[in-house]
RNA sequence: CGGGACGUGGCGCAGUCUGGUAGCGCACUCGCUUUGGGAGCGAGGGGUCGCCAGUUCGAAUCUGGCCGUCCCGACCA
């Protein structure tokens, strides 16, 4: 497990040396079967599972969300959807079928993307004679459809048509969608084959801006990621065999998972001019010149909650932040079917009034008030394993004293293994809630920071070194930053086979760096920029 | 797409080898007791055993095909 950790399920043992031998600890009973340290594969499976965030629909790939992993989904597309438009890119929808066509344009992108795509071919369905339905062969389409990969194809032939002249550019737009691609191999929002994304394309009049607007939009995933997701990330350009097919450069924002595997946050592509060209997008200069265009495109999917979920899960399942939890405080009265409920009712409706007129993180506080019929304690640890930031707990004794019983679920264990709870006045709780949601926020994101930074080695300096590094008995290895000479061609690709054979690729360079010094691990040049290398998803 | 494992009430599983009344735990419903830190006891409800064929008097069980899931690999903005 990579470490530092969050709440501990290993304590100190107690000490023989003591007068008085302090009573055995008995072991903390997680909400989940699986721990992280385990298996964790199946730990992520769990967590998706017991959290109700999503489950499988019977059709392969494919996933139905449930309502908490939509919710999140939903706080994830609202959050990224202003800085989107604070950016002044404007929403659109495209057509979900692409006319083959359109793809074969680009020679690469259709290269990269042929061996995964869904195809429409009939129109009509008919009766086989057995019973069932098969496709009409009288109504074959005459240019097979295929279901969008990504965008560019039929954006770009939009945005032929939009762009005329200089004065057209910037063209700045962005769609929320699904798409789909036919992997090989699925995880639940880590790769499924349909996916929900947003993906940003523009239009530039040269290279500096198009560059520029690409910068733009990884920067604003990175930003995204610390601030809202509390989750960070190495922004970087990929090397060239990772890149987008047909893009000139591939930028990514690249987050540690807590087995210390690397999951592709964010991407955003300066695409040159080869798009353009494929799909006619050209401007009169003010010279009266017809130029192509150079565009972008970026875009960030439902893998990031796949993200959220292995940065801030632990044994007990998910740890929303706050910012993008559909709900950041839940209110569980504990009722005993007797006269006294009302009461409590009534106490807990008015606290969640006074919660839900604060605001926190800059927004309203979400506040649920969980009337539900059942256990409280059947919802407390149904919240838990959820990962509701805050949960408070309403019984008669804090209704007569005033009280509030408060469970942090970043903090959810006591030294003694027991729960922790803690007792405060209701208007302190009030008074501090908004705080205390800001502080969980912040305490998820340093927590992953440091784990994240204790977890990439710095000085391997050779191919020996890194082999060591990711030995057969190495538990969940992290990155490791090395130090190259930007090799090419063929001689990246002996690099890239050489990393294989640890199982590990590059991540990205990352983009803030200072003066190299040093030599390549790899052709013992002198190193011109630093790299990650790791384990991914 | 290759190798492996698997598919039986909502969830987790046994039963399959050796064909013969569909079982268990949790969850659910009802009742009683309990009641501030994941309650106990009792009584119930719920399953065309992934789908389609075949063998058979009889199939969860045997055979074939297909669909789906997980793990490893190949592939993968």
């Amino acid at each position: 497990m990579c470490a530092p950790d969050g709440p501990r399920e290993e304590r100190p043992v107690p000490r023989s040396h003591r007068t008085r031998t302090p009573p055995p600890v008995p072991p903390i009973r997680h909400a989940l079967s699986i721990t992280r340290d385990a298996d964790f594969a199946q730990w992520y499976q769990e967590v998706i599972t017991e959290a109700e965030m999503a489950e499988e629909s019977g059709v392969r790939g494919c996933m139905v969300i449930k309502p908490w992993g939509y919710g999140i989904w939903e706080r994830i597309q609202r959050t990224m959807d202003d800085r989107i438009k604070a950016a002044g890119v404007d929403n659109c929808y495209f057509p979900l079928f692409i006319p083959l066509s359109y793809f074969a344009k680009e020679a690469e992108h259709v290269d990269g993307f042929a061996k995964e795509m869904a195809v429409v071919t009939h129109h009509r369905l008919i009766a086989d004679g057995t019973g069932s339905l098969v496709p009409d062969p009288e109504a074959e389409l005459e240019e097979p459809l295929i279901v969008r990969p990504t965008s560019e194809t039929v954006i770009g032939a939009a945005m032929a048509r939009w762009v005329q002249s200089w004065r057209d550019l910037p063209l700045l737009t962005n769609q929320w969608a699904n798409v789909v691609r036919w992997e090989m191999r699925t995880r639940m929002f880590l790769r499924t084959s349909e996916f929900l994304w947003q993906e940003g394309h523009t239009a530039h009049a040269d290279r500096d801006d198009a560059m520029t607007e690409t910068l733009r939009a990884l920067e604003m995933y990175r930003e995204f990621s610390h601030d809202v997701l509390a989750m960070p990330v190495i922004a970087g350009e990929k090397p060239e065999n990772e890149r987008f097919p047909g893009a000139v450069a591939t930028y990514s924002i690249e987050a540690m998972m807590q087995d210390g595997k690397a999951l592709q946050a964010g991407t955003s592509h300066y695409l040159g001019t080869g798009f353009a060209e494929a799909a006619g997008i050209t401007y009169q200069s003010r010279e009266g010149e017809e130029t192509l265009c150079h565009t972008t495109s970026w875009g960030v999917s439902t893998r990031l909650i796949g993200g959220v979920i292995m940065t801030h899960g632990d044994d007990d399942g998910l740890r929303v932040p706050p910012a993008i939890a559909p709900h950041q405080i839940a209110i569980i009265p504990m009722l005993r079917d007797d006269e006294g409920d009302a009461a409590i009712l009534d106490y807990c409706e008015e606290l969640r009034r006074d919660l839900a007129g604060l605001t926190a993180l800059g927004e309203p506080l979400r506040v649920l008030l969980d009337k539900r019929e059942g256990k409280a304690t059947q919802k407390r640890w149904a919240w838990v394993k959820k990962g509701m930031p805050i949960i408070l707990e309403i019984g008669a004794r804090d209704v007569s004293g005033g009280n509030v019983s408060v469970i942090r679920r970043d903090r959810l264990w006591r030294e003694d293994g027991k729960t922790d709870f803690t007792v405060m006045t209701r208007d302190a709780f009030v008074a501090a809630a908004a705080a205390e949601l800001e502080d969980i926020q912040r305490s998820l994101h340093d927590e992953a920071l440091a784990r994240r930074d204790a977890n990439i080695r710095r000085d391997i300096a050779d191919l020996d070194g890194l082999a060591a590094f990711y030995g057969e008995d190495v538990h969940y290895p992290g990155w490791v930053e090395l130090l190259w000479a930007r090799p090419t061609g063929t001689e990246l690709e002996e690099v890239v086979a050489r990393l294989k054979d640890l199982k590990l690729t590059i991540r990205n360079t990352p983009l803030v760096d200072g003066q190299v010094e040093g030599t390549c691990v790899f052709t013992g040049r002198p190193a011109v920029e630093r790299i990650y290398v790791a384990r991914s998803y």
